[in-house]
DNA sequence: TGGCGGGTGACAGCGCGGTGACGTCGGCGC
DNA sequence: GCGCCGACGTCACCGCGCTGTCACCCGCCA
């Protein structure tokens, strides 16, 4: 689908420039001289992103910027004059997208719309299928952190290799030596040293440690992780 | 290392010019009146940045452009006559980096041949938004300016590419040696070199530096930085 | 009820990260 | 050229949390 895109500015010789890149690069573009008239547009009909250029008659282009701000969340490129470096910090203190100062070449503005747009349709989860997930229980693998309901469990290294092991082998008993040589790497150590971690790991993942669902004991055998979620 | 130019102009008067303030400038300056002859230089061996005037004897400058963009990606800028929008329009549609209009000053030039280096010599700035944003904390890529509520944090070479590497990867948990070749570009060194680091940008970017909320410590493993703004 | 395997609480060692400080280097002004 | 200063990398030290181990207790199963 095309993406719209706002032009605001007084000068034709600029616009007019910028509408033909805009347009040669596939979206399809609006050009308005007037800041009023562009608000008004905006709020009727909001675009994708707005091009703004600061420098406006009449109505102020930060003014118009605020008030774009408050009526929709639409991404702004601002253009500057060369100098000014106090409209381009207030603007990107009421938080601009990105801007650029003139003179630019009409590439570069290119660019930063796409990047903008790009980014903006992409708003957190970048390149995060790393998330192994049982219930309301999450772990983000990329971030290297556990967490229940949203908050954050705090498990330690071990802890966490050991969760993180029993995600991805769900319903499956393990015998000790099987998890140390699994989660640990070691081929022979003292039995009680999983004992002790998979009761650290319940203490701090099981709604009642006393009486664990998910982390559950496998008499003579060892331990076996049961998914509680309907995943 | 000083950077290398290409000027393209048949006029002695403002090819000397433009020559000496270039070096003045501290680049390395080559003149070359003829189309033909600077395609072939350029090709032989690329320099940084071509200065090229579209009214030249013989070949014409727009082709000379097109020829030259289409054997290396070497940043132009054009000189045109005033009047000469078409020429102009052209050149940028052709993706010209920027341009300069007859009769200029040398400093403008140099300005300008300046700015379009700067921005080819951080290939990531064309691509990536010049402005990363987290709740209070703003970072001006292209101005290389961190700043936290419109005060401008203190930061050195080393905090701020600390800094853009997160705000570019939040919520990822990065080892020392990650950080070290990613962020230093070093394969093997001192890993409590990072630890410091760290620190420092903490001491300029966390409210209680003691206890970070946005530089996180993942014990045993790295750190993270865990994004603040309800942005 | 006895035996055994697992759970529990505690503890000491230590590895990891935080901290302050120092030497060096490069840039800048004098 | 000299001296000052800030940035940077390195190091020693310290405190703390993680970790492995053990003794003891509990509960499951014959």
């Amino acid at each position: 689908m095309q993406q719209r895109i706002l032009v605001v500015d007084d000068d034709p010789t600029v616009s007019d420039v910028v509408a033909r890149y805009l347009d040669h690069a596939g979206y399809a573009v609006a050009v308005v001289a007037d800041g009023r008239v562009a608000l008004d547009k905006a709020v009727a009909d909001p675009p994708d992103l707005v091009v703004l250029d600061l420098m406006l008659p009449g109505l102020d282009g930060l003014e118009v910027f605020k008030q774009l701000r408050a009526q929709a969340p639409v991404p702004v490129v601002m253009l500057t004059a060369l100098g000014d470096e106090t409209d381009r910090l207030v603007g990107l203190e009421l938080g601009a997208d990105d801007y650029v100062t003139k003179p630019f070449s009409p590439r570069e503005l290119v660019l930063r719309v796409q990047s903008v747009l790009r980014r903006s349709a992409a708003p957190l989860t970048a390149i995060e299928p790393s998330v192994l997930r049982d219930g309301d229980i999450e772990v983000d693998v990329a971030a290297h952190q556990a967490s229940r309901a949203g908050q954050p469990l705090g498990l330690t290294v071990r802890e966490y290799d050991l969760l993180v092991h029993f995600l991805q082998h769900p319903r499956q008993a393990f015998s000790r030596e099987q998890l140390l040589k699994q989660v640990w790497g070691w081929e022979y150590a003292d039995h009680s040293t999983v004992t002790v971690h998979v009761r650290r790991l319940r203490e701090k993942v099981e709604v009642d440690p006393r009486n664990p669902t998910r982390v559950v004991t496998v008499f003579g055998v060892g331990y076996r992780y049961d998914p509680q979620g309907a995943s």
